[in-house]
DNA sequence: TTACTGAAAATGTGATCACATTCTTATTCT
DNA sequence: AGAATAAGAATGTGATCACATTTTCAGTAA
């Protein structure tokens, strides 16, 4: 007997896979700082941690080593990447190319849906900034970004910056956790302003500001 | 009774690990077109044509999914990306992007070593034209290209560089393989050249005229 | 011929186990 | 005390199995 047409919801395509959910949980952990650069990651520890078997979290962890967001040691050992100056600038400099440039593909697709929903993440980073929240800083402040950068529909830009903060996520949260939070938010201002003209030279330029201080900001922390 | 340390050969630091050598099988077949665009491929399959079993296999897919090179559908379909319009300008975009960048950081680091390698990648390379094997060709193309990226010492472009090219790949074979193929290499030339007297900019434009007549190419005959 | 149906085959996923290697730590020797 | 060492614990890897879902395809009906 075949019910499942008939009785059963069909409009759920998306049965919800383990190895997914935990890469965006890792994903979570690495992008608010739950992991320190350095720390060593195990296996079975994870799975103990998130209550499943070895095998998902073997799948996340494939996936975040190849994004670069782990570093599987020569010894086989799994790790935070530690940040180096070399790393660090390096970094820098691929952001400065690609995000500009995937945000101002994103003003053409712009709309008021858009807007409306990066005002309400920014009001939420002001918040969190208020209340010395590094956490859910970090949290707002990379969905304030990818909200934009989804927008621009260039999926395969998407996923190389994607690869690149989660690369400079876990040491961001090191120093946003020690400095305030304070100028960013002025370009994000900026950024929404222009996305409410639809102009991609004045987006690009808001993102490209906005890195520039970002950036700047934890070298003045990180050199020293 | 441990002999290890006295008897046996302690310089090899690497043992082969099974989904890094099904990785680079796997790798090579995309780069050099094994894989047409579209093609559906199962573990079961892979693991019996490379003889292991399905975990390697598993983790080598993975890898290739987070890179892009293979696409994982709603329905956990495992295919080689079919290009569109679409994702063939974002690429050509990104790699116009990232590819003279890396390229001018390798400038500084170059020697007499490099250039040699180079000058016998290019000849192997202008054989396999003369002879027409594509696949040679498109092995020899990366081979020229990653080997001056490397030299960069870059390692964080280097991956979202191999990202895109895990993703014109397949596609770019179908096309060297219809089409003869000729010009690109003054352009290798012209990079030879500019590694030769160390000069970053040189080198830089010589890969932006090679990724556009090679892209200029592959668009020829995509568009119509 | 064409569209549909349902059973069988195939597939990705998660779990578990064995094993070689690596890491930890307590003990010994200088 | 401090370095070397060896036994024990822990870890990543590969293999295998069960299961739910998906795909394939022969058989049926219009």
């Amino acid at each position: 007997m075949e019910l499942s047409t008939s009785n059963v919801r069909d409009d759920i395509p998306d049965r919800t896979i383990a190895h997914e959910e935990i890469y965006k949980q890792l994903r979570y952990s690495i992008l608010t700082g739950g992991f320190e650069p350095g720390k060593v990651l195990t296996i079975r520890g994870l799975a103990e941690q998130l209550g499943c078997s070895a095998m998902p979290i073997r799948e996340a962890v494939r996936k975040l080593v190849a994004l670069g967001a782990l570093e599987m040691q020569s010894t086989r050992r799994i790790s935070v990447a530690p940040m180096t100056k070399e790393r660090f600038y390096e970094i820098w400099a691929a952001r400065a190319l690609l995000e500009p440039e995937i945000a101002s593909r994103a003003a053409i697709h712009s709309n008021a849906a858009l807007v409306r929903k990066l005002k309400k993440i920014d009001a939420q980073l002001e918040k969190a900034i208020a209340k010395n929240d590094p956490e859910k800083y970090s949290l707002k402040n990379w969905e304030f970004h990818f909200t934009i950068y989804q927008a621009s529909n260039s999926p395969i830009m998407l996923r190389l910056v994607e690869s690149l903060w989660l690369q400079f996520g876990p040491f961001m949260r090191v120093v946003t956790g020690r400095l305030g939070t304070s100028l960013q938010v002025d370009h994000h201002q900026m950024a929404m302003d222009a996305l409410k003209r639809k102009d991609p030279d004045a987006l690009r330029e808001s993102i490209r500001l906005d890195i520039q201080d970002g950036m700047e900001r934890i070298r003045m922390d990180f050199e020293t």
